[in-house]
DNA sequence: CGCAGCCTTGATATTTGTCAAACAGAGTGG
DNA sequence: CCACTCTGTTTGACAAATATCAAGGCTGCG
């Protein structure tokens, strides 16, 4: 596939300019880690999904609201000026259904974050995090994985707080599922107790 | 536009068939409400979504998973089989384009539903569903509001439970935001008071 | 060293859930 | 027409989960 994009960079907190110089883009992210947010007037933040390596990013429709994108983590990715993109995939139609796909995919993902946040207990929740930041990562079973978000970003994204995400986290690694070598990392020794930690 | 489906009837209660006979469908809703449900395996419940009359519902990517689909009350949709539906989306590429918005919008709503799960609290949560409930049936203000949910379905869909729910309407009743002439209907006395006890 | 940011832990407060009871309306059958 | 029951709602007293407040620790860095 010819390459149509240009390579930025954006450092850990920086957010991402939709409308960059004239207009609209969209992208896939190389390396690193994004996170999609939005927040109440009074500053309660909400971390919606998160965006890892080989993920799409972007505003589809021009009609979808736009959302804050901030790099988690020192990131890469390629973006495309929406108007090229557009002719492209017009070009392309499977494109188009592999888009859709991707974004019925992303939705899922949402609906599965949305029990969580309705239906979960705290203890749940971190449980489902760690799992799912180990299966997305592909890491094999007792590799480290790391883990591009702090405990306040786990905490946005799971509707805690900081200090229930720590309580819960220390009290995983005390019942011997997951090992913490560094707040930045965590190993998966019971994958299984996680999976049932995680659900119900 | 050339009909190309069946009716179909939902009476309150039943839960709409994907694999009907033999292939999956979509379709759109002509009268009625629907949730898309999901749960946990010990009987928790969340409500992930409404559909309400013009939407569209049905399992567009055959990737994506298949979530429950209930009447919330009686109902009426327009079905049609998947592949038939394929091909005249393959025949109008506009179509593809424009389902592609419709998932963008419902992507948005899901982002904003989660915003309420994690972060708003039970107050904000109902006076957030009213005022959803409000602005979709486009009931002019001052008008009574059907309410296609239960209380216990209220809960099921702000991550609550039926007593919270039960007290939190009747707290904005008490304030004079809203009236509530029967449990299934409401009248929103002061939409700008609303408004501010949905957000923050 | 000493600061700054992030993490952990503890004590306490607040919100929301749980359990229980009573109430209201709709349908049903005597 | 009147019990009677069934389902959904409201309300109260209490319990449990999580948030808040506060302190202290660790690590990296000027």
């Amino acid at each position: 596939m010819k390459r149509l994009g240009r390579t930025e960079r954006l450092r850990a907190g920086q957010t991402f300019r939709w409308e960059d110089d004239e207009v609209a883009v969209v992208g896939t992210l190389r390396v690193g880690a994004l996170k999609i947010g939005a927040s109440l007037s009074d500053g309660r933040e909400q971390i919606l999904g998160l965006v890892l390596p080989g993920d799409f990013v972007g505003r589809l429709s021009a009609t979808g609201a736009a959302h804050r994108v901030t790099a988690a983590v020192d990131s890469t990715l390629c973006v495309f000026r929406r108007s090229r993109f557009a002719d492209f995939v017009h070009c392309n139609p499977e494109l188009e259904h592999a888009l859709l796909d991707r974004a019925f995919a992303e939705l899922a993902r949402a609906r599965d974050r949305m029990l969580l946040l309705g239906r979960k207990t705290a203890g749940e929740r971190v449980a489902s995090l760690l799992l799912e930041l180990a299966e997305r990562s592909g890491i094999p079973h007792g590799g480290r994985i790391a883990l591009p978000l702090t405990r306040g970003e786990m905490a946005d994204l799971l509707g805690l707080t900081i200090e229930t995400v720590s309580r819960k986290i220390t009290a995983l690694q005390r019942a011997g599922t997951v090992a913490l070598p560094d707040p930045r990392g965590a190993i998966v020794r019971d994958r299984e107790a996680l999976r049932i930690a995680a659900f119900a």
